[in-house]
DNA sequence: ACGCTTCGAATTGTCTGACAACTTCGGCGC
DNA sequence: GCGCCGAAGTTGTCAGACAATTCGAAGCGT
């Protein structure tokens, strides 16, 4: 039994959550400002209190907001660092960030079905199809990582073909497949192997961090496995921690 | 301005959510599983209906459940690891949590002013003082960790004698100073060097993963930069990225 | 003018009851 | 057996009310 969430109506609440969340990221309420009040909320979106609520415990335990009984419901102050590891995100987007040029070679695009390890720590069948990509991403025509992605066959179209697959693999899920990538449950490790690296500057690479990653998106439905080797030194890992 | 937490009564529904919890985690409702109807849950807790659901929404966002309006609350089947490398946390409590002991053997302690790259990394003036620690974290007897903390004079008592340090050094802030760590800024890095262990076990300790860490309370005022080697393979980090 | 107390308005937390939307399941006709 | 249908059960939303708490303004004494 899995996790398939047979479509309904959206929540009114979600809409309630996106809006604010964007307002949030925009500044219309800064850091440390009072939100208007669940009354006022109620007027603007036209629902009940109970709805509006909804939507606030929601930006609550995200941790964006934080209500204090007759005082109000403020934004929280944020760490000045945002964006660290704990956020998903495309890795070419974070290296465009970083104001340099992304890049994708791919070494190879198989299809195949998943190793039993693989199988394992993807919890599904072991004669899932899935097809397997070999990458290296680059920065400024560096290479700052080698990625080995494994993808159930099921996820991508009837007609597939592996050579149209290139750059971003995230921008493929959200433009092509129209898939958002939502949450990723990663191990990471340390490794240092000369099996790792391949073409032209593989001897220089020997110390990894490894990000061993599955992605998910809203209904917990597995998008992908990737196992993501950072050349160390080459790509900087922020992580902020809370309470 | 932080968000500092001016205490008030725990809200009803908190209660709720850790006793959901606990009986998640214990298997009282295994994966896929149907909780109790919202009806079902006010007669037990003895709330109504509105606290109920206030604790089931946060039991929502965290992952734990999902609902199906018509249908019921039921277990999600990835029992979503909320307690990641995210969330702050002493070591020696996660050591606790995986069952095994944890101990600390303390090298060395000193107090002298912080070195230049200190200061950097830390925003303090270079003339700061400051006590260094040299720590070896155990599992069973087992190194998982070297640790190299720095700790701010300021903070500790007038009357300090550096012998009294010892176990966890989240504890001995917690109950010794009556301070809080909230927050962690982290950077990671993959290590292979024969200069981080000391010991018995030095020589079979060459691959680390690096935690260099900034540690601050509500207030962000800095508690203690600590640079923790891992070994690697005795330590799982697990790392729960959101969008 | 300054500090202190008091009080009431404002705001979130909780309660009650009801209806709407949706799912499930069994009965019924075919 | 198969499909349609409706009733019962469950979550989503609404409305109104009161309790608990916060905050500032008014009033008071010094």
């Amino acid at each position: 039994m899995s996790d398939m969430a047979t479509q309904t109506r959206r929540p009114l609440a979600d809409d309630i959550v996106r809006e604010l969340k964007i307002e949030i990221r925009d500044g219309v309420h800064p850091a440390g400002a009072r939100l208007p009040t669940e009354a006022d909320l109620c007027r603007r979106f036209g629902v009940s209190r109970a709805t509006v609520r909804t939507a606030l415990k929601e930006l609550d335990v995200l941790g964006l907001i934080r209500t204090q009984q007759g005082a109000g419901t403020f934004v929280r102050t944020r760490p000045a660092v945002r964006d660290g590891l704990e956020r998903m995100g495309s890795i070419t987007e974070s290296i465009r960030r970083s104001g340099k040029e992304p890049g994708h070679e791919y070494g190879r695009r198989t299809l195949r079905q998943v190793l039993p390890d693989e199988a394992e720590r993807m919890g599904v069948p072991s004669d899932t199809e899935a097809l397997e990509l070999r990458r290296r991403v680059t920065a400024d025509g560096d290479v700052v990582a080698y990625s080995y992605d494994v993808i159930p066959r099921g996820l991508l179209p009837a007609a597939f073909d592996p050579e149209e697959l290139s750059g971003s693999l995230f921008a493929y899920f959200e433009t092509e497949l129209g898939i958002h990538p939502t949450l990723g449950l990663a191990k990471v490790h340390a490794v240092s192997s000369a099996h790792i690296a391949w073409g032209p500057d593989a001897a220089k690479h020997r110390l990894f961090v490894l990000l061993d990653q599955l992605h998910y998106d809203d209904d917990h439905r597995l998008l992908a496995y990737c196992k993501t080797y950072f050349v160390e030194g080459s790509y900087e890992f922020q992580l902020v921690r809370t309470a």
